[in-house]
DNA sequence: GTCTATATGTAGATAGAC
DNA sequence: GTCTATCTACATATAGAC
């Protein structure tokens, strides 16, 4: 697992100085949002502390306050700070497919161009971009947390549902909607329960998957087969 | 939403005593464990203070720490008190349906029956049982909490893991082991997201669906469809 | 920009009266 | 069994020295 991917490795939000380096300012406030990145994605907004964000920066805990504002503030930067990388990412994706298959683009597809993304981001190695995956993952489904946060996720959801229209204009809207999100739950569940996968494998006898490909492939091939299954029009029980 | 479900409206677990009242204190007991059900469904382990499970029950602080003992073991002990109905209610339609459809058993009835029975939970009008669905979807995904209260769910998902062995003998291990948690994931998310699902339904022009019937159906035929072309042998990407 | 010091509130837990 | 009262620890936030 954990290969590293270049592509997020050297990703950093601060904005160098004329001579390339950082203000020194600049790199404290890094240091503390970092921090705080990877423990409310390990132990959630409630479960940690400004006192525990500033003993994990190494930093004062005034000094918390001075670079994130409130708590809520705080949580709040951190999502700002890389979504705008994640859904850069994701349209040049669908851009790129649009531009090379035209009408042939599939489901497959889009699927493709909106998990291998994230993917890439919870797998490339930097522990950082880890635990943003993370923390998506875990305020997706807290209704606290995502309305003020939907702001930097839903356009684009609505561009790739659009392109799922444009490939079956049939599809009835609710069908899809609920297969949609579906599919985005299924994505962040794998990485937040790759351990329980790989528990359940080793259970049932098989060896614990490593490979970061083996769980897209599988992943996008369920979602996939879900929504071809979910679309068409039938009602049991 | 939300139709009244008698299966589970009527379930209280507090031994009445030979008159058919409840002793006082089990009572209380219950108001308090009722309490904390709802409130940790709503707010999550850490997002709720013992003052403010003391206020819902409307008993004082020290009686919510009488019955419930430390925090922690509060936490588990809702879990533990239904647990056993839902792991029964599952058992119960497997086997119904392993004596009725026999060899002919298929994916689509072990996912039935193991999906319908906590959707019958989640959707019963009773407040009680709403709010232990939402719970599990809560800690499910909780690295933090799953592994204290998975004794209580992982027998039977081994159970229903060997019944769909059975269907399919070949199926690669880890692919059902995988396919089986995105399903088990899925069929959380849209007890905890069907906020989004009806407004993201809206958004596109569709209305947004209101029968639970519908929520079932689509969800089964989507992981009925994921798991199949999820076991099937390929490897995109 | 970063520190120390502290104001002010609330957390979990429990002792002891009734 | 249930209450009031309180202990001790830790929370967020900020004022003010350097």
């Amino acid at each position: 697992m954990t290969p590293t991917n270049a592509r997020y490795a050297p990703e950093k939000h601060a904005k160098p100085k004329a001579d390339g380096r950082l203000a020194r300012g600049e790199a404290t406030r890094e240091k503390v949002l970092d921090a705080a990145e990877r423990l409310f994605a390990e132990h959630g907004f409630e479960g940690v502390s400004i006192r525990d964000i500033a003993r994990e920066a190494v930093v004062s805990l005034s000094v918390v306050g001075f670079h994130g504002g409130s708590k809520d503030d705080l949580f709040l930067t951190i999502f700002q700070r890389r979504a705008e990388t994640l859904n850069r990412a994701r349209s040049e994706a669908l851009a790129e497919l649009r531009a090379r298959k035209g009408a042939a683009l599939t489901r497959r597809d889009i699927l493709e161009a909106y998990v291998l993304p994230y993917s890439r981001m919870a797998w490339s190695g930097d522990r950082q971009w880890a635990a943003y995956a993370k923390l998506i993952a875990r305020i997706a489904t807290d209704e606290r947390w995502y309305p003020r946060v939907r702001e930097f996720f839903d356009p684009i959801a609505q561009d790739f549902l659009a392109a799922m229209i444009a490939v079956d204009p049939d599809a009835p809207r609710d069908r899809l909607a609920m297969a949609f999100v579906v599919s985005v739950t299924a994505m962040l569940s794998v990485v937040s329960s790759n351990m329980r996968i790989a528990t359940l494998s080793r259970a049932l006898g098989a060896e614990a998957p490593t490979d970061p490909a083996w769980y897209n492939a599988v992943l996008i091939g369920f979602c996939e087969g879900g929504f071809e299954n979910a679309l068409r029009v039938s009602d049991g029980t």
